[in-house]
RNA sequence: GCGGUCGUGGCGAAGUGGUUAACGCACCGGAUUGUGGCUCCGGCAUCCGUGGGUUCGAUUCCCACCGAUCGCCCCA
């Protein structure tokens, strides 16, 4: 038996490093006063055939699409901001006090593509969705959100690029733009560029394999389509993160690849070597016209999906370590029938009383016991023998130290409070 | 979806058309009859991704499938 393809077990060494990466992040929401949503793993296929865009190559190859047991198609979710947008609109959060609303989630998405390095089946992103406000220093905040997390996390060869699309009118003109421009080398360009032509023209400059055709070269950017307020729209943007000292690209061939996007689009990138081809960590952008389309009222919203499988990769990548907790308050060593029943016993108690503790369950001799509870960098062992029992005592072992002392059993829970808080206390 | 490379114990890694599949790490046991980290000794792959074919005989040759990996497309 097999995981699926494109979908990987994270064990425990591994989850360490994930629950760090996790709360770091839960802590950057908080102080950007971000609440968590949860919304669930699959819905309905409309959510994001319509959500998403039926021409995008999410919806048309790598949604995991399937009827359920009363014929509902359903599809596992591809993506966080169509999910979100459908919870919002259902709960109509567009009527809560605090406008705009601030959400973020952690969640696993689904795309059926071939896998490699950084491109997984199952993956899992963090994201944030802002709705209910076109203020371009939301935008700002939301690019700065991302940045922060990958500041803090110590990540130093990152890229910030960042494009407008324009409100309705400038994608308009730009599109009619690019249809005049491209429409006389349609025969030139790629099989996928000839029907993205015709399907979302937008989508032609961001082609890898027709980026050396002259036609690219001199293809009207959409900068210089954009209208009076778009274009006030994205200076402000701009203005913002300069004035937060967020350094960043302007790439007017940035697309992104979902057609809600409108204004600002925005991907954050990794230099680092050693990365493959894979450099993209994070991508967002505004959605102005979503929330309607799923049948809300109109109202604003801008967001990013950021790959967290990425994140370690470049964590790895820039050899950035994270702190992880590797020991063991105390181990139990008991040898002796009756002395591993009491010492049962003992482990229960300590627990109870807070204390971290583990013991065997293998049935090693003394000698294999200790073997564990170094390899579990135990600080203490505590011991529990024949002359022990007699005793009605503890043996108390530092590991560190190698001291060892006698503690009556009824002194016990006490005597390791004492020990472990006075470690704690002491660094 | 397309193309290249690869698939041997828990991990890393040799190897060969023929009968006991090196070695290192890890693990288990002993030397040390109740005490870890060092040392020494011993143990640890009914089997070489799965299925089929060629052959007297295949882990080694061929095919398919599965999986991994790299690249393309696209993205997180």
């Amino acid at each position: 038996m097999k995981a699926p393809r494109g979908t990987v077990d994270i064990l425990p060494k591994n989850a360490k490093k994930w629950q760090y990466v996790e709360s770091k992040i839960k802590n950057i929401c908080s102080r950007f006063n971000y609440e968590e949503i949860r919304t669930p793993l699959f819905e309905h296929t409309e959510v994001f055939s319509r959500g998403v865009g039926d021409t995008t190559d999410i919806v048309q190859k790598e949604m995991y699409t399937f009827n359920d047991r009363g014929g509902r198609s359903l599809t596992l979710r591809p993506e966080g901001t169509a999910a979100v947008s459908r919870a919002f609109v259902e709960h109509k959060l567009f009527g809560e006090a605090n406008q705009p609303v601030k959400l973020y989630y952690f969640a696993q998405m689904f795309r059926y593509e071939r896998p490699q390095k950084g491109r997984m089946r199952q993956l899992n992103q963090f994201g944030v969705e802002v709705l209910g406000s076109d203020d371009p220093a939301v935008d700002a905040e939301a690019i700065d959100l991302a940045m922060t997390v990958y500041k803090e996390l110590g990540l130093k060869s990152l890229k910030l690029v960042i494009n407008s699309l324009g409100d309705k009118e400038s994608r308009t003109n730009h599109r009619n733009a690019l249809i005049n421009h491209f429409t006389p080398h349609k025969e030139e360009l790629c099989e996928d560029c000839q029907l993205r032509l015709e399907q979302n023209p937008l989508r032609v400059l961001d082609c890898k394999k027709d980026r050396e055709h002259p036609a690219m070269e001199t293809a009207p950017s959409i900068l210089d389509y954009l209208n009076e307020s778009s274009n006030e729209y994205f200076e402000q943007v701009k203005l913002h993160l300069t004035s937060m000292g967020i350094e960043y690209e302007v790439d007017p061939n940035l697309v992104r690849g979902l057609d809600y996007y409108n204004h600002t689009a925005f991907e954050i990138m990794s230099n680092a070597k050693g990365f493959g081809a894979i450099t993209t960590l994070a991508g967002g952008g505004r959605y102005n016209g979503l929330i309607e389309e799923l049948g809300g009222p109109s109202t604003p919203g801008i967001g990013f999906g950021m790959g967290l499988e990425r994140l370690l990769m470049a964590l790895e990548a820039e050899s950035i370590t994270v702190p992880l907790d590797e020991e063991l308050d105390c181990y139990f060593v008991a040898v002796g029938e009756q002395s591993v029943n009491e010492a049962v016993r003992l482990v229960h108690e300590l627990r109870w009383n807070g204390i971290q503790v583990d013991k065997d369950y293998q049935d090693r001799k003394m000698k294999g016991q200790f073997k564990s509870a170094d390899r579990l960098n135990a600080k203490y062992v505590l011991i529990l023998g024949e002359n022990e029992l007699e005793k009605n005592i503890v043996n108390v072992k530092s590991m560190e130290s190698g001291e060892q002392t006698e503690v009556p059993i009824e002194k016990l829970i006490d005597v390791m409070k004492d020990k472990l808080q006075g470690g704690k206390q002491n660094g």
